[in-house]
RNA sequence: UGCCUGAUAGUAUAAUGGUAGUACGACUGUUUUUGGUGCAGUUUGUCUUGGUUCGAAUCCAGGUCGGGCAACCA
């Protein structure tokens, strides 16, 4: 009752529509071209339609938009249905606008029939000629006024394959003078000799999309066909072939495409850099993908929560990347098991370490109360990071340095006695003296202190390769900055670090898993990672106030 | 030149004629065996000009600025 619901504007219209009993339950669609693989621009699309669906008790059904078929492949059609389901959506029905075409096809011979559509033989320069332009109406040629029977004998002749590519379309009959240029006698049939994906050489002409969406979207019961914003101008020829046809009235709404910043989320942009090898493929870890983010390690959740954050409007938006990446941090900070992994060691010798070694524990998540703990080795001889040593410190410099104190996670704290030096002037060694008592669970020093450390003995460390990842674009708004957007391209955006040096606890877990590195970001194990060899993705990385604090310095 | 759209902190998004709120960001402080997390706090906004009204982000009119529309793509 008092919790505050904020509706988005289409949560609004069908609250409506089902309080003025229009509909008994909705039914949505989320209705890709199987031409590329989904990006989080869809997972915006998806998320607002099957949650439509899931909040007011209604449908969504997968629906490809198969009416071209020199663009669309299976491969795409499984990877879309393996991303939908990951991103943890299942549709009621899986359908394609393919299934229909003997219904459009009914459809356009109804529209000849009632004189409401016309073959026309003019080529596709001279139809866009005739259009006119949005101030000057356009102007009917001699094909529009060709009779009924002529027009369904030159129809049924486009689809028995006499004609070829290109020779005739067939065009509903309208209105050439209207202000929406989608209105002028618009294209609704082409001939294609083409192989589908799906009706294999059954057809050679082709609903176009206005002409098969809509009709789609009625044959379904659509309640809501929710779209982007560019489709607006389609609106009235959606409505205008519902009326004729006399079909189910499926209603359009648009709401504003995602654009993010440091990104590209066009398709055509995608492929582009798959096929000129700007990435290594559509699931590169860098891209904008649905799978691309899941080779990178993002938490389906993380992307729903981002889209229910960013929410639903009409007005164009730039979203910063940084919030999905706020949604990925906050999932994992608390699923992510931790782990300690030295990206660039600085050996360290612990100097009054008399001992062989010993196991100690360490907790897999503090987040996690029932995350259990981990055994890690520690021994007198340890690898830490390069940049937690500075010979001569800063102020506020917590780390390793001559004379200061830090302690090592859930082991010992340790005091720089030393530094060895090589004869280029590079720190190459450490050497520390522990306080046995600190031990970490049954520490009595009565030491604090202000660092906290990770490392990784040298004896047990796995090696490991680690891959960093930055934005794949060096500018904001990729897609309004002038030129070409591949001008723009990060070339810094993939850093290998082959040699990184694991914690052994590492070996043995699985893949799948989302990992936290201690002090270093969230991690996951690629694809290309084996037992032999492994390979970790940054997904993101930590919250860094001291990176800022050294910059402000700097 | 036409038509269609939209405009609320830096970025998004609410307030549906009656206290401009929330999140992210930024900045403080605090807690912490991750310079992480958590917690507390601060900060910044209704495109503009008129009008209607006791009262306007909201309604009306004009302007400004942004996006879209003339593929045998979707």
């Amino acid at each position: 009752m008092s919790e505050e619901q904020h509706l988005n504007f289409i949560e609004e219209i069908v609250e409506g529509d089902l309080a003025a009993g229009k509909y008994g339950s909705i039914v949505t669609r989320f209705p890709p071209e199987p031409n590329g693989y989904l990006h989080i621009g869809h997972a915006k699309s998806i998320c607002l339609n099957f949650g439509l669906a899931q909040k007011y008790g209604g449908k969504t059904n997968l629906r490809f938009d198969d009416t071209n078929p020199v663009t669309e492949e299976t491969e795409y059609v499984e990877s879309i249905k393996n991303d939908v389901q990951w991103l943890g959506f299942n549709w009621a029905e899986e359908l394609y606008a393919s299934n229909y075409f003997d219904q459009i096809h009914g459809f356009a011979v109804r529209l000849i029939e009632m004189d409401l559509a016309y073959v026309d033989d003019s080529s596709s320069e001279e139809i866009a000629t005739q259009k006119g332009t949005p101030t000057q109406p356009g102007t009917p040629n001699v094909y529009r006024s060709r009779t009924v029977t002529e027009n369904l004998q030159l129809f049924e002749d486009m689809r028995l394959g006499k004609y070829a590519d290109g020779e005739k379309v067939l065009r509903a009959k309208i209105d050439l003078a209207s202000n929406n240029m989608h209105m002028r006698d618009p294209i609704i049939y082409r001939i294609k000799h083409a192989h589908h994906h799906r009706t294999g050489n059954k057809w050679c002409i082709y609903p176009m999309y206005d002409f098969a969406h809509g009709q789609s979207d009625a044959i379904e019961n659509i309640t809501h066909s929710v779209c982007t914003l560019e489709f607006i101008p389609h609106r009235e020829l959606y409505n205008w072939f519902i009326e004729k046809l006399s079909i189910f009235p499926s209603k359009q709404y648009e709401f504003a495409r995602l654009n993010m910043t440091y990104t590209v989320m066009s398709k055509r942009k995608l492929l582009q850099l798959v096929q000129e090898n700007h990435v290594t493929g559509w699931d590169d870890p860098r891209m904008s993908t649905i799978s691309g983010m899941r080779r990178r390690g993002y938490p389906a959740a993380a992307i729903r929560e981002f889209c229910d954050r960013i929410g639903i409007a009409k007005r164009d938006n730039l979203i910063d990347i940084s919030l999905l990446e706020f949604c990925v941090r906050e999932d994992l900070n608390k699923t992510a098991v931790r782990r300690m992994v030295v990206f660039d060691p600085l050996k360290v010798i612990i100097t009054n370490y008399t001992g062989e070694g010993e196991i100690l524990h360490s907790e897999n998540n503090p987040e996690d109360q029932n995350g259990g703990t981990r055994e890690v080795p520690f021994s007198k001889e340890i690898f830490v990071e390069r940049d937690d040593f500075m010979e001569e410190p800063s102020k506020k410099y917590f780390r390793l340095a001559p004379g200061q104190m830090v302690r090592l996670k859930s082991a010992y704290i340790i005091k720089c006695d030393d530094f060895v030096k090589d004869a280029n002037g590079n720190v190459t060694e450490l050497h520390c003296s522990y306080i046995p008592e600190s031990k970490s669970g049954s520490d009595t020093s009565g030491i604090h202190v202000k660092g906290t450390l990770h490392w990784v003995s040298t004896a047990h460390a796995i090696p490991a390769e680690v891959r960093l990842y930055d934005r794949l674009f060096n500018v904001e708004d990729v897609a309004g900055a002038e030129g070409d957007f591949k001008d723009y391209i990060n070339t810094d955006s993939l850093t290998v670090v082959p040699h990184a040096y694991a914690e052994p606890a590492l070996l043995h877990d699985s893949i799948g898993v989302g990992f936290q590195f201690l002090r270093k970001g969230y991690f996951c194990a690629d694809k290309d990672s084996t037992p032999t060899k492994l390979v970790f993705n940054r997904t993101v990385g930590l919250k860094d106030t001291w990176a800022k604090e050294v910059k402000k310095g700097a």
